[in-house]
Order: C-alpha cells, then structure tokens, then sequence
DNA sequence: GGGATTTTGGACCGGCAAGTCCAGACTGGG
DNA sequence: CCCAGTCTGGACTTGCCGGTCCAAAATCCC
C-alpha cells in the first residue's frame, strides 16, 4: 500500500493522475481504458494498481479531485478580487474561455455519472467545489455591497446559486450544443442583475 | 427491417424504449446492459436487434428523443401559458417538482455523453430541445411585455437563454449534490430579474 | 387455409478490458 | 555492499456484454 512513497513513487503516481485526466479530457470516461492511461502515462498495469490498490474507481476519483481543484485555480486571481465591476467583467472573460478552450468534454460530469453510485466519493467532491465556488461569489457580491455597489438589500447567498446554476448549465448546454450563447447570456445577465440594484443605497 | 411494423411491432418496440428509458433512469447508462433492458422489457436478445438493429446507440439514441419529448411535455400546459406573473410562478412550481421527483440520473445528460461522439444524432436532440424550451420561454416574456407586465427594453432572447441555462445547471447540480436549492435560485431570481425591470414603459 | 412475412426465443460467439501475479530492477539506509 | 522495501514490466486469467444466428411461433393477407 502506498504508505510511504518514494521520491520517484509520487512523480509516478502524479504522472498517472494528470496523464488520465488529459485522455479523460479528450475522449470521455466512456471510451478510456486502462490501457489508453497506460500508454499515455508510459506505466505498466502493475503501477495503475500499485498507487490506486481500488482499481479504476479510485483512480477516476483522483482524477475527478484534480480536475475540481483546477476548476477554481483556473479562475483565480480574479474569482478571489471580485471589488469592482471591472473585476467582475475580467472573471467572466477567464470563464468564458476557460470552457471555451476545454472542448467538448466535462471531466467532471463525466466522471460523476462514472463514478456516482459506487461511494459518496464524487458526490463529496462536486458538493464541496460548487461550495467554495458559490462561496467565493457570495463574497465579491458583499464587497460590491460594502463599496456602495450593490444594493445592501441584495439576497447574496441566493443570487451567488442562481449565478452558479447559470454558469453550470451555461457549460452543460455548451458541451452539448458547442455554442458559448447560454454561457455569456448567464453570466452577463447575472452581472446586469448586480449592477441592477445599485442605486438604492450607496452609504459611504 | 423495420419498413413494416404491425400494430404488435409497435407497441414492442415501444414498450422496449419505455422500459429501456426506466433502467437508464434508475441505473444510469454506464451501468444499464441490453441484459438489463431485456429483462426488464420482457423481450430476447433477437427483438432489440430486430428494431434497432444498429444496435445499443441506436435504442440509446431513441431513448433519448423519447426524454427530450418528456421534458417539455411534462411543462405543460404551464410552459405554453406564461402570461401572468402567477402563469410563470405556476410552471415554476412543476419544474421544481419534476426535477426532485426524477431522482438523481439525468437521463439525457448521461446519453448524451455515451452515444455524443458517435454521431450528430445526439447532438442534434439536445439542441432542438433547447432551442423549443428557450422559444417557449421567449415567448412568454414577450406576452409579459406585451402586458406591460415587463420592460420593453429587455433583451428577451439573452434572458431566456440566461434562465435556460439557470435551469439546466441547477438540474445538473442537484444530481450531484441532491440539494434543489440551486434549482430554486436560478428560477426565482431569473423571475424576480423579469419583474424588476417593470414600471420603466407601459404602453398601454 | 396456406404461403409469405413478421415476430420471438435463446443458445452461442468473440473480443475487450479490468484485474492478478510474479519475477526482476531500482533505491535508500546502515 | 547488502538487505529490505519500493517500483516496474508484461504475460495471463476471467468475466462480462454486445452482437450473431437460426429455427420456431405467431400473424397477416389473399
């Protein structure tokens, strides 16, 4: 068991999770073997099970966990600065072509319809990413509200959720459809509405 | 080949998709094989080839035009009579309900992903299905503004494909999660963004 | 009622991919 | 330099599942 790992045993078990997730990203969990992972990562079969004893589940789960952790990296620095309306704006640029660029695979769907039912694994995972995620927004929407820029009425917590459905369905329909449309008009609209209810009362 | 079907072949081989669309609901597409459906169904191997003789993507892929049609059809008669803020907060409701009782596979979303490469047939279900539903919705925005119930200057294609995606995403997380919260706020704000923006022009 | 056609049953095949196993190579500490 | 533990290669096993096939039953039409 991977008690204690090498040097070279980590670099290994790193370079399988990230070569997974590329083949992952590419051809959906469907379609990916064992041996496409093998022979992408240059391993033999006795290392897949030598660093995920558990098979290909936990192998998909290590993989789902990179993926969700690089969902919100790839945001930063800006979802961490959401204090003014430019900021907002450059976010959603980085979001719009960060899923523009990702092509027509979501690792983490995918791998959750996987994965699912066999533990609450994946479901801890999701859960706990679109908690920091809505998180992360509902604290840009109160700094817009300190600075007099959002009205101090504002429901955050439920905006941030309706803000992140739209991004999440923006993505869903875009990976079905390839069209960004619904994506820009989630995330537009979410931001017009911000900017809405400005006005109200600005304490300085 | 299926050219000539007798009242008896079509009600099989409607019987084998509506069986077929229960497994995949209950069990997901990963996990769901022509076992499954067979039994289920009552039918032998033979039958399944008999009407699709394509196969597994071809029974998959009328499964999902049979989900795509449920979806809208269960919106009904609601979706089609938006023309009050009570018609909007009536079909609301069903949406919510539908979405919580459907349990926690969505049928379409992991069809797409099984058979979405092989083909555009898929692709092509989702995206009329979107198209229909956000026309839908257009629609009932503009009976509001009709109504000078809402401003004539919103922008009624964007914000319907801005509450589509609202939906979509928070379907997608409440499979993954199980919480309809992010279902609700994605709704309610979207309906709430509509009636802000009344009072501006009511042209009588 | 009889022949053509459709529908049905279920045994069978073949391939693929997950998982096992063991022998041998490397590594690191004493 | 040697031993214990880790790492690696790859052949092998195993079970599953999509797909094939053919013959028998039911059905339809004349």
């Amino acid at each position: 068991m991977p008690d204690a790992l090498t040097a070279k045993g980590r670099a290994t078990r790193a370079r399988i999770v990230e070569g997974a997730a590329e083949v992952l990203r590419e051809q959906g969990v469907a379609f990916t073997t064992l041996d496409d992972i093998r022979s992408r990562t240059g391993t033999s079969k006795s290392q897949l099970f030598h660093y995920f004893p558990d098979g290909k589940d936990e192998l998909l789960l290590a993989v789902a966990q990179f993926e969700a952790d690089r969902v919100l990296e790839d945001q930063q620095p800006h979802l961490g600065r959401l204090d003014s309306w430019e900021s907002w704006h450059q976010w959603r640029d980085v979001v719009v072509e960060r899923y523009e660029l990702q092509g027509d695979h979501c690792p983490l769907g995918s791998l959750f319809l996987q994965v699912g039912r066999s533990g609450p694994g994946a479901r801890a995972i999701v859960t706990e990413l679109m908690r920091q995620w809505q998180e992360q927004l509902a604290r840009g929407m109160r700094t817009l509200q300190e600075n007099g820029l959002a009205s101090p009425d504002l429901d955050v917590e439920r905006t941030a959720a309706a803000l992140l459905a739209g991004i999440q369905g923006g993505v869903t329909i875009m990976m079905s459809t390839g069209d960004s449309t619904h994506l820009r008009a989630a995330l537009d609209t979410g931001i017009a509405h911000l900017r809405s209810t400005k006005g109200a009362t600005a304490t300085a």
